[in-house]
DNA sequence: GTCTATACGGCGATAGAC
DNA sequence: GTCTATCGCCGTATAGAC
C-alpha cells in the first residue's frame, strides 16, 4: 500500500509516531499531529478518542512491537559469542531505522509514576533473563571468568543504545553528518562484542 | 544560609531546576514552579523575564558548571590508569546526587535544531580531547592495544552515564529500591574500569 | 467519515496597586 | 519587591452540519 491510499487513521498514527519520538508527549500537539497527518484535530480525536490513548498506542507499538523483540535476542538458545554478535547487530540496525525510540521511551518513564510505569511492570513480570544464566553457565565450564554478569549485562546494553541517547551531542561534539554517525554505530557492531568477550574471556 | 532565609531569586531557581529536571521544559509550567518556590508567576518573571530565560540559565548550570568539570577529568594530566578510575569515581557520584541530569540535558536535545544545541556548539568549539591521544601515545609506546580509541571513549561514556538514564527501567526490571540502584552503580565503580583496561591490555 | 465552529481550561506574560 | 487581576493565546475535546 502505498503513502498516498494510507487510511486516514493510519495517517494518523504515523504522525503521531513521527512527532511523539521527536518531541515527547509534553511538547506535542494534536494540532502538530493533525497537520503532519493532512487532516484535522477533530479526527484525531474520532479515531483515538484522546492524545493520551493516541498516546499509548504508539508507545506500545513502539516498546513492545519494536524495541522489545530484538531484546529478546538474549534470551535466544544461541552460543554466548554468535548471540552477543547477533543482538549487537539486529539492536543497531533496528537504532538505525528508529534513532529516537531509546531516547523517547526512556524519557516517558522520567518520574516514578509516569504514564508507562503500569505498562512496563505488566511488560517485565513476563520476562526471564536467560542471559545472565547462560553467563554463569560458561563461568562454571571455565570458559569465562566469574564476574557480576549484572554488571555486564548492564554495560552490553550501555555500549549500544546509549551512542544513539546521545546522537545529536555526539555528531555536534565529532562534527558527524548523520551518513557518519551510522558509520560510527556500524563499526560498533565489532567493537562491542570484541570488548565485552574480552574482558570475558581473560579470565 | 539556610533554606528558609533563601532570597526568592534562589528559591525560585532551586525550584526551577528541580521541576525542569524531573519533567522537561516542556512539560513544565511556570505555574508549577511558581508554587513548588512559595511564590506566584508574576515574581518568576520579575526576576527571569520568561520561562525561556529562566531555562536557559538553569542548563547552563546544570550542564556547564556541573557536568562538563566532571568530563574534563578526562583532559587531566594523569597516567591512564589513575584517570579512568577518577572519571568513573567522580562521575558516579556526580549522577548519585544529580540522577536527573544526563536526561535532562540529552533529552533537550532532541531535534537538530533545539533550544540548547547554540549553547552546545559554542562550548565544543574550546574543547580539545586529551584522553584520545593519550591512548593513541600509550598505543605506540606498546601499553595498550592499537584499535579505535573514539570507540573506547563512546563505550566508556556510554557505561557510566546510561544507568542513570535508564534508572526507572532497570529498577523496574530487577525490582530495586533507589538505595539498591546506588549500591550498584557504586559497584561499576571497578567494574568499569576493570572492562576498559582488560580490553586494553590484552593486545 | 469528514469538516467547521466553538467551548472551556490552562498557559505565559504583564499592568498596576501596594 | 510583591501581589492580584487580567489579557490573549493555544491546548484538548466535542457538537453538529454535511
Amino acid at each position: 500500500m502505498s503513502k498516498t491510499d494510507q487510511s486516514t487513521e493510519e495517517k494518523i498514527k504515523d504522525a503521531a509516531k513521527k512527532i511523539f519520538l521527536e518531541k515527547g508527549f509534553g511538547s506535542t500537539t494534536t494540532r502538530d499531529i493533525a497537520e503532519c497527518a493532512d487532516t484535522n484535530i477533530a479526527l484525531v480525536n474520532y479515531y483515538f478518542r484522546s492524545k493520551e490513548r493516541l498516546f499509548q498506542e504508539v508507545f506500545k507499538e513502539s516498546f513492545g512491537e519494536t524495541f522489545l523483540p530484538v531484546a529478546r535476542i538474549l534470551n535466544d538458545d544461541l552460543p554466548l559469542e554468535a548471540k552477543i554478535y547477533k543482538f549487537v547487530d539486529h539492536m543497531t540496525e533496528l537504532l538505525k531505522r528508529d534513532p529516537l525510540l531509546p531516547m523517547f521511551v526512556l524519557s516517558e518513564m522520567r518520574g516514578e509514576h509516569s504514564k508507562v510505569c503500569d505498562m512496563m511492570t505488566a511488560i517485565h513480570q513476563q520476562e526471564v533473563n536467560r542471559f545472565q544464566q547462560q553467563l554463569e553457565e560458561e563461568a562454571a565450564k571455565g570458559n569465562i571468568r566469574k564476574t557480576d554478569f549484572s554488571q555486564v549485562e548492564i554495560s552490553l546494553m550501555s555500549m549500544v543504545i546509549f551512542p544513539f541517547i546521545s546522537m545529536n551531542m555526539l555528531k555536534m561534539k565529532k562534527n558527524l553528518t548523520t551518513e557518519e554517525f551510522y558509520q560510527l554505530m556500524d563499526e560498533r557492531k565489532k567493537a562491542i562484542p570484541e570488548m565485552i568477550l574480552t574482558y570475558l574471556r581473560h579470565k
